[in-house]
DNA sequence: TTGTATGCGTTATCAT
DNA sequence: ATGATAACGCATACAA
C-alpha cells in the first residue's frame, strides 16, 4: 500500500531502526548514512505515517478545543475566532494541530470532550469559557490530562491552568470611565452570570459604583443570557423613572443590540445616552456610532492559552503558572462628557 | 499503561478478538457474552484507543479544511466561521472530527495540506475556496485523496467535487435589483480577481449592464484586493465626472469599509446612493444602515461540502456530484428607488 | 460463535 | 554507528 520505513530500509540497505534514526535526524548516525537514506526516501516517495508514530508515542501533538454552550453559538461571536487565531498562530508555530469539538449541546460537547480525551486524539485541550456546574473541567482533572482554561476557573484556582483578562478590574475601570466623564447613573448589561466572566464584570462595575458613592440600584443591573435578552433590559433600563445616563455592555455583539433598541426608541449614541462595550472587536470599530471598547486582546488571550497548554504537555511537572492579560480602553464615540438636559 | 483490549479479554476470560467485536457490535457474537465483555469494560474504563484503530484501519474519520490565504485572514471575515459552522454540523452528525489547517501564507498552508494528507491525519480535505494558480487543489487530485472545494474550481470541473452558488447570475440579480429600482449609473467593487468567485460576480454584473443597455465604463468596475484597499476604490468611484448612484459590492466586510467612506464624504445611503452586498451576514443585517444582501447561504455551503465530502470518503466510486446552493435577495435600507437630484 | 495469529508503521531497547 | 526485535492497541483472516 504506502511506502514505509521498510521499504526505505530495504532499498537503502539498512535497517528500519537506522531509517527511524534518521527521521529524528539523531546524531549517532553518519552524514553518509543520512544522505544515502534521505535519497531513497525522496526516490521512492516516503513519508511518514503520523498515526503510527502516535500509536508508539502515545502522543499526537494536537491541542483539543472546546467550545462553550454550542459550535454555533461560539461561531457566531467574533469573540471565538480570534481567540481561535491566537490558539492557531501559537499552535503552528510549536507545530502542533488543533481539533475541535462540533457539539450543539453541553451534553454533545461533553461527549466531544470525553472521546477526544479517551480515544487519546489530544495531548491536551483548551476550555474557551468558564462557567458553573460546568462537567468538563472536573473531567479533565480527573483524568490528569493536561489543560488551560481560557477565564477563571470556578474552583481550585491553584490547580488549574488559566489565562484570563482581570475582569473585574477591567469593568471597575470601564465603569469609571463614564464617571470620569460625569455620568453619575450608570447602568450595566451583563450576561449568563453561569459564566464567571459575567459575574466578574458585574462585580467590577459594582465596586466602581460603590467607590464613587453613585446610585446603586438594582435595577440598573441586569444579566440576560443572550444579547437578544439584551433588548428587553434596555427597553426596561430606558422606561425607568431615572434612566441611565450611560451603560456598561459586557460585549460587542450585546452592544449592537442595544444600539438598534437606542434608535428604535430614538434616543441618539452618545447625545442622549453613553455607551462603552467590551472586547474591542471589529464590531465596535464599525458600528455606528464607533463604540468605546474595552479591549481585552482576544488573540494574546488565545495564543497565550496555547502556549501554557503546550509548556505544559512539554513539561508536566513544571509550576502552574496562568497569566493574566491586561486591557484597555479604546475611546470612540460612543462615550462623552454628560450634559445636564 | 492505558487499559486495553487485553485487559478486558483476560477479566472477562475471552479473546481479544471477542472482545473487538463487542466493541463493532458484530452480530457474530452472542449477546451473553457481549453483556458480560461490555460489563468488563465499564468495570475498569476501558476506552478504544482511536490511534490504534486507525492505523489498523488506514483511515481516521476527520476532515481537514484548507483555509485560504492565512489562518488569520479566513477568521476575520464572519464568511469562514460560518463554514466552518455548516461543516461542523454535518460532520458532527457522521461522527467525523476536524482539523484545521494554522498557516499564515499560502505556502505555510499547502505544508499544512501535505502534512494532513502524508500523514494520513485525515480521510479528506474541504479547500474553502477556489483561487487561481493555487497548489492545493493540483496536489490533492494527484495525491487521490477525497476532497471538494467550496467555490467554482478552475480546470477539471468534472473531476471535482465542489459546492458553490451561481455567482454569475446572483451577481446579475443583484445588479438588477438596482436596475430595477430605476438607477442606472451603477457601479461594481468586486474582490481579487485570484479567486474564482471574484471573477464570477463580476462577470454576472457585467452580464447586468449589457442585458439592460447600461453605460458600461470600465471606471465603473474595480477589483480591490481587500476591504481596505476597496476604501481607495470608492473615492475614486466618487470623484467620477459621473459618480455612480448605485453599488454592488461582493462581500459585506468590504461594503462595511465602503460605508465609512461614503460617510466621510457627507453621502448618505440610501439617499445619494444605493448599496447591496453579498452573504449577508451579521453585518449587513447590523450596519447602519442595515445593507441589502445577497444571501449565499453559507452555513448550507458548509453543511453541503462536507456531506459530499464523507459521502465521496465512504464510496469513492459513486459518481461526482457537485451542488449548487440558490442565493436570495434580503433587502434592507441600503437600496431604493432612484430619484433625480 | 469464539479463538489464534498476524499485521498496521513506527519507535525504543538491547545488542553488536 | 548500526541492526534485530519487541512493543504500541487494535482489527481481521483463518481456524476450530
Amino acid at each position: 500500500m504506502s511506502v514505509t520505513i521498510k521499504d526505505v530500509a530495504k532499498r537503502a540497505g539498512v535497517a528500519t531502526s537506522t531509517v527511524s534514526r534518521v527521521i529524528s535526524d539523531s546524531p549517532k548516525i553518519s552524514e553518509k548514512t543520512k544522505r544515502k537514506v534521505r535519497k531513497v526516501m525522496e526516490e521512492i516517495g516516503y513519508h511518514l505515517n503520523e498515526n503510527a508514530r502516535n500509536l508508539v508515542q502515545q502522543s499526537t501533538k494536537t491541542v483539543g478545543i472546546v467550545m462553550k454552550n454550542s459550535t454555533s453559538e461560539s461561531l457566531h461571536d467574533p469573540f471565538f475566532p480570534e481567540v481561535l487565531r491566537g490558539i492557531s498562530a501559537y499552535c503552528h508555530k510549536q507545530d502542533y494541530s488543533i481539533s475541535l469539538t462540533t457539539g450543539e449541546s453541553e451534553e454533545a460537547i461533553f461527549q466531544d470532550v470525553t472521546k477526544m480525551v479517551q480515544g487519546k486524539k489530544v495531548d491536551g485541550l483548551i476550555v474557551s469559557y468558564s462557567k458553573k456546574n460546568d462537567k468538563v473541567v472536573p473531567y479533565l482533572i480527573e483524568c490528569g490530562i493536561p489543560f488551560v482554561v481560557i477565564g477563571k476557573p470556578v474552583g481550585q484556582i491553584n490547580q488549574i491552568l488559566y489565562v484570563d483578562n482581570d475582569n473585574i478590574y477591567a469593568a471597575k475601570e470601564a465603569t469609571e470611565h463614564l464617571v470620569k466623564l460625569g455620568h453619575e447613573k450608570i447602568g450595566f448589561i451583563g450576561g449568563n452570570t453561569e459564566f464567571e466572566v459575567a459575574e466578574a464584570r458585574s462585580n467590577g462595575y459594582k465596586e466602581a459604583i460603590r467607590l464613587n458613592n453613585l446610585v446603586v440600584t438594582e435595577d440598573y443591573v441586569r444579566s440576560p443570557k443572550s444579547p437578544e435578552l439584551a433588548k428587553q433590559a434596555v427597553y426596561e433600563l430606558m422606561k425607568l423613572p431615572v434612566p441611565p445616563t450611560g451603560l456598561v455592555i459586557t460585549d460587542d455583539l450585546s452592544a449592537l443590540s442595544v444600539l438598534l433598541v437606542l434608535k428604535k426608541l430614538n434616543l441618539d449614541v452618545p447625545e442622549n445616552i453613553s455607551i462603552i462595550t467590551f472586547n474591542n472587536t471589529m464590531i465596535s470599530k464599525f458600528s455606528s456610532p464607533p463604540m468605546t471598547s474595552v479591549d481585552t486582546q482576544i488573540y494574546q488571550l488565545g495564543y497565550e492559552s496555547a502556549r501554557c497548554l503546550i509548556d505544559e504537555i512539554k513539561d508536566p511537572s513544571s509550576i502552574k503558572r496562568s497569566v493574566i492579560i491586561p486591557t484597555f480602553i479604546e475611546e470612540r464615540e460612543s462615550s462623552v462628557t454628560y450634559v445636564q438636559k
